[in-house]
DNA sequence: AAAATAATTTAGACTAGACTAAAAACAATA
DNA sequence: TATTGTTTTTAGTCTAGTCTAAATTATTTT
């Protein structure tokens, strides 16, 4: 249907406008695709001519509803794949990006469908992100930063703002991952580091930390 | 890697080389990849400079070693995916092969070896085709057309090659599926219809079933 | 063995998607 | 408002992979 180039665009544009609420610019998107502005501009022309976005010289791009749909169908396949590698081929939730990325691109109606029941219709992926219904539905999740609770709040994490190999690795060998029950005890009030609860035993937890931690309670 | 164009020639040339025996035609290749001889010739001309192929003017092509690693790699993703998609998401035998040309070209050995593993390393995919191990190595023979089996030779029912309602509801009848162990009794020579044992009971099977019928041992 | 036919390769051109370098538009500041 | 700086677009080029048409080599027939 759409080249592996438009569906990445579309990819990289509903992320940018997601996190920015506004029309995404040239060079965001440039960076975002690791490519040149002059290149992001050829293609938007192309994209616009196929409708999937609303494009005008100058004026950065947003995605049309056809371009949104293609964009969340995308989005929602990466999602499930990520579920089905970790839960079902032992991949750990630092590893499955970059095979999601390239699964994310299968084309079957079927495959999808059946593939989100034999999961058993997640809600979520392993990074806590939702996961959008074969209608592009997405139940937004309330989601916290551990940064923003207060103590004696407690909550299980749910995903990660930061998902950088190294911070997941980081929280591997700290033993938080999707799941664990997380209780504030006491928050410092001058480096803003926490003491927490995890899983029975009491840790300390910096503000880098809990600034890149969801919990959902 | 490679490119999902050079993955499919590879392919391509794999299965035309295990078929006739021989050096593959660049016609021969051309009406395989549904594409012109002259494209042929341009792309095989770089794959031997990258040394998947030799190749040289008007000699047709052979795999090379790396070549033929690669593609075998290629038959087994393509395969191991089959089996997925029959045994847990519910897709019946003639409609997993487009989906696994897509997923075949997914590259990650931890993904491939998994899933290996998740199915419980099978040794045949759907249509009754022999699974190469991670190593490349294919230990079962392939399936043979009932037909082509002599008396006292025996295997088991791997697959149809009509599949036609009527062929498939005349299987029915006979209690002939997918599984069934059958044993060749004698074949009369002057119609060469065969008389075989099928789970146990004798039966006289027309040489118009026998040429449909794929059988593995 | 020459002629006819079939198979293959070459030459030149096209498209998608990228790039560099330069020009144009927009934004910010004096 | 004029100037400077940043962002975006244009113009022209490149590569992978394809195509058509023409030329070349192989094969078959006479």
């Amino acid at each position: 249907m759409y080249s592996l180039s438009e569906e990445n665009y579309l990819k990289a544009i509903y992320h940018l406008e997601q996190l920015h609420k506004k029309e995404v610019s040239t060079n965001a998107l440039a960076e975002k695709m690791d490519t040149k502005a002059s290149s992001v501009t050829d293609m938007l022309k192309k994209m616009a001519e196929k409708n999937l976005v609303n494009y005008k010289k100058y004026q950065g791009v947003q995605l049309s509803s056809l371009g949104k749909e293609t964009a969340i169908n995308i989005v929602r396949k990466h999602r499930l794949w990520e579920v089905f590698l970790v839960e079902k081929l032992n991949f750990s939730w630092d590893e499955v990006h970059e095979v999601a990325e390239q699964l994310e691109h299968i084309q079957s109606k079927k495959l999808t469908a059946e593939l989100d029941k034999f999961l058993g219709f997640p809600k979520r992926d392993p990074h806590g992100d939702p996961i959008p219904d074969a209608q592009g539905k997405i139940t937004l999740a309330k989601k916290k930063l551990l940064f923003d609770l207060v103590p004696s709040e407690e909550g299980v994490c749910v995903g990660v703002k930061d998902s950088t190999k190294e911070f997941l690795q980081y929280l591997d060998k700290h033993a938080i991952s999707l799941g664990v029950k997380i209780e504030i005890i006491e928050k410092e009030a001058f480096d803003q580091s926490m003491l927490v609860k995890i899983e029975g035993t009491i840790k300390r937890i910096t503000s880098s930390i809990s600034k890149n931690l969801y919990i959902s309670y």
